[in-house]
DNA sequence: GTGTAACTATCTATCTGTAGATAGACAAAT
DNA sequence: ATTTGTCTATCTACAGATAGATAGTTACAC
């Protein structure tokens, strides 16, 4: 069944961004889908081999809906707040970022992993430069805006990661108000 | 000799902030110190024995930095360059914040390990708002303090994990100047 | 002072469980 | 016939943890 590929990237998703890659056994993987762990190493002959499948899979459900935001006739602050919303999704099903909790692991991961993990964030990053420009007329920063990439992905992920410690969304909310400001003043 | 406790806490801080604690195992440890992976766990019975220790002692070096910050005759300013100064450091040498690091394994924190960490955001928190209060004549913000703290604390724990995969300062360096922006306006 | 009990800190040796990975058989689909 | 996807069975490596032995140190009773 070739469905099991899919089924096994799924669950693997799911199970990485709750506990992380180390987290994550092929056995215990192998069981939620209901084969067997050597089973899972017909699909990923390394474990390095599922941690690639798994961000290019994240990455590009990720930049799928980027795209659907791009596209829309927005106002940039729209925008803004899709993006947002996408974290905060993540966030109320007490999940991190894969790619946010792949970077937690850093050291562990394989060359191949870590590059895929730099793209993904580069290419967030560009995403967020890119609709900065397009809306010219309605940035309001001094800051430039790299910088203003920069914080609004590392203050999202960061959120991501206090707010399943402590409960709730206190600080994916606290960085909506404050993205705002630092996009639009005030 | 009484002074491999301290040597095993430091060998193990400098591991986890690095790898995690699903990343360092009794025996390598061990080796690191150059014991036996039997005698750490004279020391610390289990694994989260060994959590508990490293959060503490983390914290408490944590707080004592913070003890001094707010204890000097500085402008609020002057304390939140401070403040940030100590996670810049610790991204300098490509570690992540210790708390940080074990905030992304929450899931495979032993309940007392989920409690101190806890604490940690907890107490950061409070001293950040302290701090905004004590200030109040410098506050500049339309947000309330609480809000405004669990954004710097946030947003300064993912700038040290998205600095770590991509080399440099860069998103620690956009937080200093957004951080800047947020609290005391323009 | 000496003897003894307790404590500290390590060791060797070993257990059990689980990790990732591999080989080779097998059945179904193409 | 070959490819695809799964199985059983197994390997090696390493994880955390425990038992029991062994010195060295300290505390205290006599």
């Amino acid at each position: 069944m070739a469905q099991n590929r899919e089924k096994l990237e799924a669950a693997a998703q799911e199970m990485v961004q709750h506990k992380g890659m180390s987290g994550l056994s092929f056995r215990t993987l192998a069981a939620e889908v209901g084969i067997k762990s050597s089973s899972v190493h017909y699909h990923f002959p390394e474990k390095s081999d599922l941690g690639s499948a798994l961000i290019q899979r994240y990455s590009s459900e990720f930049f799928a809906q980027l795209d659907v935001i791009a596209g829309r006739d927005d106002t940039l602050n729209a925008k803004i707040k899709s993006f947002i919303d996408i974290f905060e999704e993540v966030g109320r099903q007490n999940k991190l970022c894969l790619c946010g909790m792949m970077a937690a692991e850093y050291e562990q991961l394989s060359s191949s992993n870590r590059q895929l993990l730099c793209d993904y964030f580069d290419n967030t990053e560009k995403w967020l430069i890119k609709q900065l420009e397009a809306h010219k007329e309605d940035y309001e920063s001094t800051s430039n805006r790299k910088v203003i990439a920069r914080m609004i992905m590392s203050s999202l992920e960061g959120a991501l990661l206090l707010d399943r410690i402590q409960g709730g969304a206190r600080h994916i909310g606290a960085q909506r108000g404050v993205i705002n400001q630092i996009v639009f003043g005030r």
